[in-house]
This record gives C-alpha cells, sequence and structure tokens, in this order.
DNA sequence: CTTCATGCAAACGCTTTGCACCAGC
DNA sequence: GCTGGTGCAAAGCGTTTGCATGAAG
C-alpha cells in the first residue's frame, strides 16, 4: 500500500471493488466473521480476540483489528466508541440507526433515532454549519445486569 | 493519593467537600482557568498545554489533565469524546445540554436535544434497561473552515 | 511546618504498523 | 509464483501515575 512496484503495470483493479483489503477469503476472517454472527453484543476487539482463542481459533489480535477494521469500511460492521475503546457488532439493520448498549455486557438492542438526522441537519444549517454527522447511543443496565 | 502516611490521624476532611483534588488555588489552576474562560471552543488536554505555553504560561502536561479532570468532575467543563481523544471546553449552560462541534477548529454551540432524556428514559424502561444515560454531540465543519 | 499540587518521566491501555513468513487464487 | 493476508513484536498516541520537589495555607 505504501510502496510500489517499479513496472507500470496498473495494478490489477476491477472497476466495482475500490481496492479495499478483505478481499481474500481465508480462515481467520471466517471465524471473525462466523463469531460475529453468533455474538450479537457490541465487543471489544480484544474481547473478540479473547473469544477467537477460547472456541479454539486462534487468530493474532492485530489480524482482528485489520479485519475489524476492514469490516467497518465496507459496512458489515458497527463501530461505536466508548470510553476510549471501540466496540464492533455485526449490525441487523443496513440502515442509519442507533444503539441501546448495556455497559455491563455489552447487550445491544438496535434504535431508530426519530428524526435524530433531520433534526441535525436543520441545526447544523442554522448555525452555518455543513457536513454534518452526529453520534447517538444510549447506554445503561440489561436487565440481566 | 495512594499511599497514606502511617500516621492513625483522620485526613483533615472537612464535611463539605468530599476531599475532590484541585481545592488549593495554584497559579496553574488560574492559568488554565483564565484560558478556559477565553476560549470558547473544544480543546484537548494537548492544545490547552499548548496554548499555555505559547501565552507565557508554562504548565506541565499532566498537570494540565489533572486540572481538567478535577474540574470535569467538578462540572466546571464539559468533556467529550471525539475519536479517541477528549476534548474540553467551559459551558455557559449548567442544564443538561449537547454540543455542535466543528471537527477542524472546535468551535462550539450549545444546544439542547428536543427531549432526548426522555425519550432515552422511555426506550431504555421499554427494553428492561435501568441507569439510561445518552451521548450525543453534533459535528460538522463551522463557516470558517 | 504540614499538606497537597506540580513536573518530569515512566508506565499504561488500546490501537496501528513494519517486516518476514505463509496461504489464497 | 504472485499477491496480499497473517503473526509477532515494536512503535504510536493519548492519558495516567509514582515520586521527589516546591508552593499554598
Amino acid at each position: 500500500m505504501t510502496t510500489r512496484s517499479g513496472a507500470p503495470a496498473q495494478p490489477s483493479e476491477r472497476s466495482g471493488a475500490p481496492a479495499q483489503p478483505g478481499t481474500r477469503r481465508t480462515k481467520q476472517r471466517a471465524a471473525i466473521s462466523a463469531l460475529l454472527a453468533d455474538v450479537d453484543d457490541f465487543r471489544t476487539a480484544q474481547q473478540i480476540h479473547d473469544l477467537l482463542r477460547e472456541g479454539g481459533e486462534s487468530v493474532g489480535l492485530a489480524t482482528v483489528y485489520r479485519t475489524l477494521q476492514a469490516m467497518a469500511a465496507a459496512e458489515e460492521v458497527d463501530v461505536i466508541r466508548h470510553e476510549g475503546e471501540q466496540l464492533f457488532r455485526r449490525c441487523h439493520s443496513s440502515e442509519h440507526h442507533h444503539h441501546l448498549v448495556c455497559r455491563s455486557c455489552g447487550h445491544t438492542i438496535e434504535i431508530t433515532g426519530p428524526g435524530v438526522t433531520e433534526w441535525a441537519a436543520r441545526l447544523g444549517q442554522q448555525h452555518g454549519f455543513r457536513d454534518i454527522d452526529h453520534e447517538l447511543e444510549l447506554f445503561g443496565l440489561c436487565d440481566k445486569c
């Protein structure tokens, strides 16, 4: 990605895929994908790493990070930041949504903000801001915690 | 804070203050306070550190962190986390509010979420969550950026 | 004079990266 | 056999902390 071979041969880039990483099907990616399909709650990269190890599928922590990053870029997983660390989760809805997350076990419920996006856009415009983005997450303790 | 003197003398703790740090009036605290009064935008601890240094008032970075932490605990400053780092700002409203923050210069406008708190509480209750807290901030580019 | 804040540097936790090795295709 | 993913360990970055010094009251 940083270095380029001297040859002027154009990289094998088809039209569809924007040369994102994470193309190749590997055992590690499969393991992470499978785990994410299983665990319906937000988890840190380190937790995912531990869970994989517990499950016998040992994957390097760096790979976990790299894969999650790629999946996040491909919008296959949702990422939220909480207290300095990032939490990952495979979400069901592909539409814009927010989360109600248990701050103890990570149990998550997807929620939709009632008109938050429009509200944010309107408010931004009012104050001369453009390119408005919003962060909205709810945290609490679920009934099991 | 971690180590205690062997003497069993009870710490000089009056009834009012819960032994929070930041009691003593020092030059550094004054400088940080003054700067925060001047700068109306969200700033990282390191930016504040730099600004102090530029202004001639050199304060150790650790002190900046410790002081900001104390001020945050005393609710004298607002803290938000964004992209892994925390931003500090002296806010005008002491009531619950949110922010519209320029992601380039940190310029900030205080906003009130229309019923977000109630909405969050209701939603939490619906799903058996308690002790609900919410994080809501807007980010964009201000007209000067 | 006692106590607590400060400063420095080292430690910390999470995340990213360089590089040699290995596996997809 | 190329290409690109993996693993390890080291580096990076923002933040916290231990400890000796210095200032506040």
